[in-house]
DNA sequence: ACAATAAAAGACAAATTTATCTTCTATTGG
DNA sequence: CCAATAGAAGATAAATTTGTCTTTTATTGT
């Protein structure tokens, strides 16, 4: 569904949405053993994110990442789309070259209603609603 | 969503059931032609599903592949079980390396909607569905 | 039996994705 | 200004997926 890349992504996020909600910010290593992925991977993941402005960060002592408020308004979608591009939202399911309506695939109605679903999920999820459930134990962002 | 191998697969065993729904055989090289695939690539791919019974094949000449009455009753599921597992039906969408009730990610809930929704998909199409359509240019397996 | 045909199988190679390691740069507090 | 800290960046490597090439085996019609 997602590439490695991008569950890494979305993970590290959420959980640094959580672990900030209150206005600190999260180390690397921090959120690397929060969700269990290899450190300098999901470095490289974060900057990306960070360059693009959907999370926030800072250099040296009391750095770390963080998201502002402009940035809790973002959304799942805003991530994938960074990490893994629009196949998700617009490709074809069976991998044709371009989805199309005049000349779809043998699946394409039927594709078209879950990627529908999958878009309305990503876009409707805004980064700011994970700031509680963690520290609850309600969900888990590692196993 | 699929692999690559998975996406060559589904248009490969639907671009046969429609060309041998007559009781005929289509070679390897006009597969590859009438999916746009590379030919020995979906010519493996063609072999396994071949050696798990999803398909049938003869060797030598008038040979092929074709699709017997009860090949037809196979669904795209099995097709996608064979190649790529079974992520895509109980995989977590966050790539925890379970899913779980008792220890949902943020998104389960939702995830398992979508899922369902495609296995569902996935189950209710049987292989002969698909012997009529691309003749008639309503649907198509490349671009 | 024989030659032609077509799939099966296995080895190999390229490309992409995922992961690691090292060095550089910015920031902080003293 | 200086030393410590922590992210940024770039190079390298491993693993996986995707694609290609060659040889083998089964089958057919003559
Ligand atoms: S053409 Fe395949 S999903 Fe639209
Ligand atoms: S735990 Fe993530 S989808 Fe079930």
């Amino acid at each position: 569904m997602f590439s490695k890349t991008c569950e890494y992504a979305i993970r590290g996020v959420i959980f640094i949405a959580q672990k900030t909600a209150d206005g600190s910010r999260i180390g690397i290593k921090e959120v690397a053993a929060g969700i269990d992925s290899p450190e300098h991977f999901i470095a490289k993941i974060l900057q990306e994110l960070s360059r693009k402005g959907i999370i926030q960060s800072q250099k040296g002592p009391t750095g770390g990442f963080y998201l502002d408020a402009q940035s809790r308004k973002h959304t799942l979608a805003d991530i994938v789309h960074v990490i893994d591009g629009d196949q998700i939202f617009t490709g074809c399911g069976l991998g044709l070259k371009q989805c199309s309506e005049t000349k779809p695939c043998p699946l394409h109605n039927e594709f078209k209603k879950i990627r529908d679903a999958i878009s309305k999920l990503l876009r409707s999820t805004h980064l700011g609603e994970f700031s509680e459930q963690l520290e609850h134990k309600l969900v888990f962002l590692k196993r």
